[in-house]
DNA sequence: TCAAGTTGTCTATGCTAATAGACAACTTCA
DNA sequence: TGAAGTTGTCTATTAGCATAGACAACTTGA
């Protein structure tokens, strides 16, 4: 019932590898500074220097600092700033923040539709449906996956459509729509399963940032309902009230 | 290089308990229903019996699962639905969804600006601020904890009035201010650090949301600004465009 | 009532995480 | 140049993770 003394089942070095992540990510340790000595990080973390360049070694793998032999360890990284507006476009989003917006089909196949898939497209339980996973990428950094759902009647070879066009906007528009809105948006966060994991690139036990949102056509009609898990260190959501 | 191969540095009874509860949150395993049997969940993760009774403990003892002997293990849970408007009241969502809110004072203390608080705050670096620390729950489950800053010189003893009223809404009343909205919203996500994982009553290792957020009287003038950390096993944001 | 299926508890063993100390290799700065 | 401070590498030891098998205690349903 008491509260745990440590994070159990979470390896030291974990913590320790975190926590330095937490503090690059929160801007307390600053893009190109050099990060305290080993000696001082083990002594704030009351743990072995050994620990310590475990914990540092697996940033370094994943290229968030860089070690220089005699002289100290240093840092880079910057969190992408992603809008939540009814207008959401992710092209757009990571193009204005001066980075290339890239997609990639992971899979598409067919469905049907559960009774919570069908209450959001506003289709019946069981209706077919075209089940899209796709990976978004800020220049060459994994962003998102996101499973995506579509009536299989109204997008008939929407998979094959998003192969070749790679965008959702493009796919929408490909069956003559020209303009869609965000209608719905649920947020919450967990942690990445093994093939979100290695396909976003990310270390397992890492947050991801899980949006549920349906967009709609200018009428009002669903278009499409998703699932995206977006890397949580990566991106940083904005929620605009008003 | 090379992706990992599992999540090194996350203990295997660890990355079933995390699987099961995912499992419980996405509604894979509904409330009050039977879970897998031992032997059912140590084959599907690869696992031996004995690990996956580890990680069913650490569920048990956190009140998600429990186990009857010679029958099976059962679930319980819901989380709760928390709307992100420009009108957001703690008090207001918990008491919508049927639960009881609650505040509590963790600590409050004198702080100066920084050139960020500053900024969100309209006052200028350096300016005194009060900084009150506080837990919020939903019955008796903690839900988030909260840093929130103000002007001191706007809200003298803005901690003791806290510590009296336990609601934002009423201290904020208490200066003459009827009314306020949100102005900017912030999201991400994080593992949780030791002392707010204490607080909330979660295993380390578990994430939360990280919301910063401004509030503004009618006239668009800054009142608080704060960082919250929700448990993100409980809670479930909404974001209602239009 | 009995067999099958479930959770609970014990013993035992190999492997990894974490600690500890020592020293090499290199950089920085006085 | 030299001393202080840094990262890199080695050896050794202890505690906890994970596996394995066996059996007890209990529930369910035929």
């Amino acid at each position: 019932m008491s509260m745990q003394d440590a994070a159990t089942g979470v390896a030291l070095w974990r913590q320790v590898a975190d926590g330095i992540e937490r503090g690059i990510a929160e801007g307390r340790f600053a893009a190109g500074e050099k990060l305290p000595g080993e000696m001082e990080i083990a002594e704030t973390y009351r743990v072995n220097r050994h620990t310590v360049r475990r914990a540092l070694a697996t940033l370094a793998e994943r290229g968030l600092v860089r070690a220089e032999r005699g002289s100290g360890t240093y840092v880079e990284t910057q969190r992408l700033a992603y809008p939540l507006r009814s207008r959401t476009r992710f092209s757009e989003i990571v193009g204005a923040g001066g980075h290339e917006p890239r997609g990639q089909l992971i899979e598409a196949s067919d469905d049907v539709a559960t009774r919570e898939l069908a209450r959001e497209l506003g289709l019946k339980t069981g209706a077919p449906l075209v089940r899209i996973e796709a990976l978004r990428l800020a220049d060459r950094t994994p962003i998102c996956v996101s499973t995506s759902w579509l009536s299989a009647e109204r997008f008939p070879d929407a998979g094959q459509v998003f192969a070749s066009v790679r965008s959702m906007t493009k796919l929408v528009a490909h069956y003559g729509i020209r303009d869609y809105r965000r209608s719905s948006t649920r947020i919450t966060a967990a942690i990445a399963d093994a093939s979100d994991a290695a396909r976003l690139d990310l270390a397992l036990g890492r947050p991801v940032l899980v949006v549920d949102s349906t967009d709609v056509d200018p009428d009002g009609k669903p278009i499409v309902t998703k699932r995206s898990r977006f890397a949580a260190e990566r991106v940083e959501f904005i929620v605009e009230s008003d």
